[in-house]
DNA sequence: TTGCGGCGGATTGGATGCAAATTTTTTTGA
DNA sequence: TCAAAAAAATTTGCATCCAATCCGCCGCAA
């Protein structure tokens, strides 16, 4: 068969600039004007402005119009918003994945924790960034709720932006705290996993906010 | 003087789009061919293509690239995800508004209420119609938490797409449900509104859905 | 100095055109 | 007769161009 399904440049964009967005190269506040990028991309400005389209329908960016778009700042308030219904959603998850109690699928969570609970030991911190990711996703598959995973996934974007911080101590509490809703959802202990999921989200923000 | 602050046209066809799928006048399953569109609408197809990104991105229509846009039809499976979720977060919604216990908007609340209750028994179903959907805002208004309308915009769009039954048997109850909801705020019950509220979607669903 | 109004560059909104991909129709071959 | 292949017609993706608007700068007057 042939593979010539080419992406779309604004795939291609919307990537690029997700990308730059997480990894710092572009900072909240900052301007994202559609002739520059399209230029230093060597895009049209079209695939710029769809691609911007698409991130602010994730709520990384936020266009005004005749403005123009700027990533988005989260004021302390929203801030406290987004953790309020993630902890809701992510707990919601949790419920549903103990209550589904798919062994295969179990199996394949309890290996991601595993290989985590492992690299703690010698924090290998990108490793376990995508481990971090690997248990969300796997949650998600496994709560088997599609549309809670796209809304999920978009809230983790956000937080994502804000919480950027990351010690040691933190990825430890972490895991630990992983491996207590991997528990509870293997033991198809509904309420508990939820409560854990829920307490997980803001026991991290915690951490990521201002200490105090 | 100066028409400033002209809407953008991308605007104009994302409400009118929105509404004819609403009303029905575009149906599940149907292709939206931009050409089509921005003839009709005697725009070009750039504004066009914005809109159905916007509307996709609330998920009431679907893009695949480079075959173009179709309004989103939901399986059963999708069905059932989308009630789950939604009653987790008219419930989230329910108890901060309980909990916040604003008395200024609760009175504009039970305004509202008091006109739908009067109204449905003379079966006005477009004010009637109305009504909900400001009895829904002003409830979300109270919560206060604007990620978590912002979702909930989007879900009840979805759902509204799927459920469009309204009986007066129908109509009376869900008035019974919205009343039993604001006396639990009122009363500052937080548990009570949200169990409520998740009941309430539950039961709404199961009235539209098929009869058994 | 400070506020105000207009001027010019920068930037977004929208139109048009064309190539590539997809869908539909027609044709062809068993 | 019908399915597969080819051709035609749609339709999307993207580039380029123009108009409307915004923003900062400047001069000017109080």
């Amino acid at each position: 068969m042939k593979l010539k399904n080419r992406p779309p440049l604004t795939e291609f964009v919307a990537i690029t600039l997700r990308d730059e967005i997480f990894n710092g190269k572009i900072l909240p506040g900052d301007r994202l004007v559609e002739g520059k990028i399209s230029e230093r991309l060597g895009v049209s400005r079209i695939p710029v402005r769809e691609a911007l389209h698409t991130l602010a329908s994730e709520g990384i960016v936020i266009i005004e119009p005749r403005k123009g778009a700027v990533v988005a700042r989260f004021s302390e308030e929203q801030i406290r918003e987004l953790i309020e219904v993630r902890a809701t959603l992510e707990a919601l998850n949790a419920r549903l994945a103990a209550e589904r109690h798919d062994l295969h699928q179990i199996a394949l969570l309890q290996s991601i924790l595993d290989e985590g609970t492992k690299l703690t030991e010698k924090d290998n911190l990108q490793r376990i960034s995508e481990l971090n990711k690997s248990f969300h996703d796997a949650l998600g598959e496994i709560g088997a709720n599609s549309i809670l995973r796209e809304i999920m996934k978009s809230l983790r974007e956000r937080t994502a932006l804000i919480f950027r911080s990351r010690d040691n101590d933190y990825i430890a509490k972490n895991w630990r705290e992983h491996e207590a809703i991997l528990k509870a959802v293997i033991a198809g202990d509904g309420e508990m996993a939820a409560l854990l999921a829920s307490r997980h989200v803001y026991s991290a923000a915690q951490v990521a906010g201002k200490s105090d």
